[in-house]
RNA sequence: GUCCCCAUCGUCUAGAGGCCUAGGACAUCGCCCUUUCACGGCGACAACAGGGGUUCGAAUCCCCUUGGGGACGCCA
C-alpha cells in the first residue's frame, strides 16, 4: 500500500512551531517512502476560521519548504459528502438525533463533576421513540459502542487501550446541519486514502471515537502515529508567552527554513549523536521507531545556534538576499556602497540572525547622530583624541583605500607613538561604528569606505572636543 | 475529579539486560586565540524521580508511589 500522510491544520490562528513540527514529520514519513503527502484545512467551525489563517498556513509551508502532493484541500468545500455519510449512518441506525439544549448539556456536566465523574454525555437520546421537541433544532450524535474495547496501535506510543464505557456519543453535526471534527476527519483520511495519520499527542484520545466511526463505515483503519507534544519554556503547553508564536515571526527575525526545521527535527527525533541534518538526510534517516515518547521543551538557545550555524555555512549571495529585504524593512537603504555581499562576508560568522545582522551594520549603510554612551566615555577623550587626529592625517593619504593599506598605516603608527594596537582601534571604531563592536578595524574602514570614515573622524574629533570645553 | 500518556544532565537527546565509572549537543563557567564583539580550539560543571521486585547482572523488564503532560466543547 502506498504510503500517504497528511497535515490538517485548523485556520483559527496562526501556523506555529507545533503545528510546523507535526507537519514536518508528516512530510519525513512521506517522503522517506516516496509516499504521498496531502494539505488538508480542517476549517468546518466557520465561526472561527479565517482567510488570514488559511494564508498564514500556506506561507509558512512555502517558506519550509514543506511542499504537498494533494490540496490544499478545504473541508468547507466537502459539507455534500459529510452530509451524505452523516445521513447513511442515520439511516443504518448508527447515529441519531439528540433534542439536548446547551443548557441541558451543561448541566449533565456540572452534576457528573460534582460527583468526580467524567463528563459524559449520558445518551439520554439514543433510543429515543416520541416526538420530536418544538423548536429544537437537534444535532445528530455517532452511537458509539457500549461495550469492548478499543485498542490502538501506535506507532510511536505503542499498544494504547480505551475502553468505550469511557467513550460517549458523540455531535457529528451541530444543530445548523455542519459536520463536527470527528466526523470530518474520518471521512477524509477514508475518502483520501491516508495510510498514516501522523499528527500530536493531544489527539489520542480523539483516536477511540474515530476507530469506532471508521468500522461503522465499513472502512479500512490507518496506522496512527502521535507525535509528542511541544511544550513552552515553562513546561506547561505552548502558550503565547511561551514559544507559541506564528513560524512568521521566526521568519521576520531571520532564522532560516533550514535551521528552524533542523531543530525540529531534534525535538522528539534523533539520530544518534548526529545534530546537524541536511533535508536530505532528514528524509533518508527519519523514522517513526526512533521518535520519543515524552513532550519536549522548546529552547531557543539552540535554535540560534542551529541558526547562527546555518547563517555561517550559508552562500553570501543568498544571505545577501535576505540581508537586504531585512535593511529595507529596517528602512536602511542599500542601494550605494558598500556592497552589501561584503558586509555580509565579514558579518556572518559573528550574528545568530539576520535580524541580528541589521542590527550591527547600519553603520555600514547610514550615518548616526550618537554614539554609545559606554564607549564614547572611555575612548572618545583625550587619548582618543590623540589616536584621531593622527590616524586622521595617516589616512587621509592612503591612495588604494584597502584593508591591508589601512592595517599598515594603523601598525606604524602603533610603532611611532608606542601605543597598542588596544589603544588604537577603539577609538577609530565608536568614531566609525558608534560603538564598540564590529568586525576587524582595518576590514570595517575599508568597506565604510574612505570619504565617510574621514567625515566621521572629524566629527568624532569636534564631539571630543566640545566635550572638553 | 475521571480517563489516557509520559519520566536519563537546566534543555534536546544517545542508550533495545552486561560495551555505562551513562555518550553527544545547546546553555553555563574556565583557559587559549584575539585590536572589540564574535568564530574557533581545549577543558569543567551537570542526569538514569523514589521504592519494591525479576535476573548472576538493570538506565534498560514488571509493579507501586511521586511528578509532569494531554483529553473530557454544537473547537479542531
Amino acid at each position: 500500500m502506498e504510503v500517504k500522510t497528511r497535515f490538517a491544520p485548523s485556520p483559527t490562528g496562526y501556523l506555529h512551531i507545533g503545528g510546523v513540527r507535526t507537519a514536518l514529520f508528516s512530510w519525513l514519513y512521506a517522503r522517506h517512502h516516496q509516499g504521498k503527502f496531502v494539505l488538508r484545512i480542517e476549517d468546518t467551525d466557520r465561526e472561527r476560521s479565517t482567510q488570514e489563517s488559511v494564508d498564514a498556513i500556506l506561507q509558512g509551508m512555502q517558506w519550509l519548504g514543506l511542499d504537498y502532493d494533494e490540496g490544499p484541500y478545504y473541508q468547507t468545500q466537502r459539507f455534500d459528502r459529510y452530509q451524505e455519510v452523516i445521513q447513511q449512518l442515520l439511516d443504518n441506525n448508527l447515529a441519531y438525533r439528540c433534542y439536548c439544549s446547551k443548557e441541558e448539556l451543561d448541566a449533565m456536566r456540572q452534576e457528573q463533576q460534582k460527583n468526580k465523574q467524567k463528563p459524559r454525555y449520558d445518551g439520554r437520546y439514543r433510543e429515543f421513540k416520541g416526538t420530536a421537541p418544538k423548536g429544537v433544532d437537534p444535532v445528530i450524535r455517532f452511537k458509539n459502542p457500549l461495550e469492548g474495547k478499543v485498542v490502538i496501535d501506535d506507532l510511536v506510543l505503542g499498544e494504547i487501550i480505551i475502553d468505550n464505557k469511557e467513550l460517549d456519543d458523540l455531535i457529528i453535526a451541530r444543530s445548523d446541519g455542519t459536520p463536527t471534527y470527528n466526523l470530518t476527519v474520518v471521512v477524509d483520511d477514508m475518502d483520501m486514502q491516508i495510510s498514516h495519520v501522523i499528527r500530536g499527542g493531544d489527539h489520542v484520545n480523539n483516536t477511540p471515537r474515530q476507530i469506532n466511526m471508521i468500522r461503522a463505515l465499513g472502512g479500512s483503519l490507518p496506522a496512527y502515529a502521535h507525535v509528542p507534544m511541544i511544550l513552552g519554556g515553562d513546561g506547561k503547553r505552548m502558550s503565547k508567552r511561551h514559544g507559541a508564536v506564528s513560524v512568521s515571526v521566526y521568519e521576520e527575525q531571520g532564522y532560516l527554513p533550514q535551521a528552524l526545521l533542523n531543530y525540529l527535527v531534534r525535538l522528539g527525533w534523533a539520530h544518534g549523536d548526529q545534530e546537524i541534518f541536511t533535508i536530505d538526510d532528514m528524509i533518508q534517516l527519519f523514522s517513526l521507531e526512533h521518535v520519543n515518547k515524552a513532550a519536549a521543551t522548546f529552547d531557543l538557545d539552540k535554535l540560534q545556534w542551529l541558526n547562527q550555524h546555518y547563517i555561517k555555512s550559508a552562500d553570501n549571495a543568498d544571505l545577501a538576499q535576505l540581508f537586504k529585504q531585512a535593511l529595507s524593512k529596517h528602512g536602511i537603504s542599500a542601494a550605494s556602497e558598500p556592497q552589501v555581499e561584503k558586509v555580509v562576508a565579514v558579518q556572518k560568522e559573528r550574528v545568530k540572525t539576520i535580524e541580528e545582522m541589521v542590527q550591527g551594520s547600519a553603520y555600514f549603510f547610514s550615518d548616526f547622530e550618537i554614539y554609545e554612551e559606554k564607549p564614547a566615555k572611555k575612548f572618545l577623550n583625550a587619548n582618543g583624541l590623540t589616536v584621531l587626529q593622527a590616524m586622521r592625517e595617516k589616512f587621509a593619504v592612503i591612495s588604494d583605500w584597502n584593508a591591508e593599506n589601512i592595517h599598515t598605516e594603523i601598525q606604524q603608527y602603533a610603532e611611532q607613538s608606542g601605543l597598542k594596537l588596544g589603544k588604537i582601534a577603539p577609538p577609530i571604531r565608536v568614531a566609525v561604528c558608534g560603538s564598540a563592536n564590529s568586525p576587524s578595524i582595518d576590514v570595517t574602514l575599508e568597506l565604510v569606505g574612505k570619504n565617510r570614515v574621514i567625515e566621521r573622524i572629524d566629527k568624532a574629533i569636534s564631539h571630543i572636543q566640545s566635550q572638553v570645553e
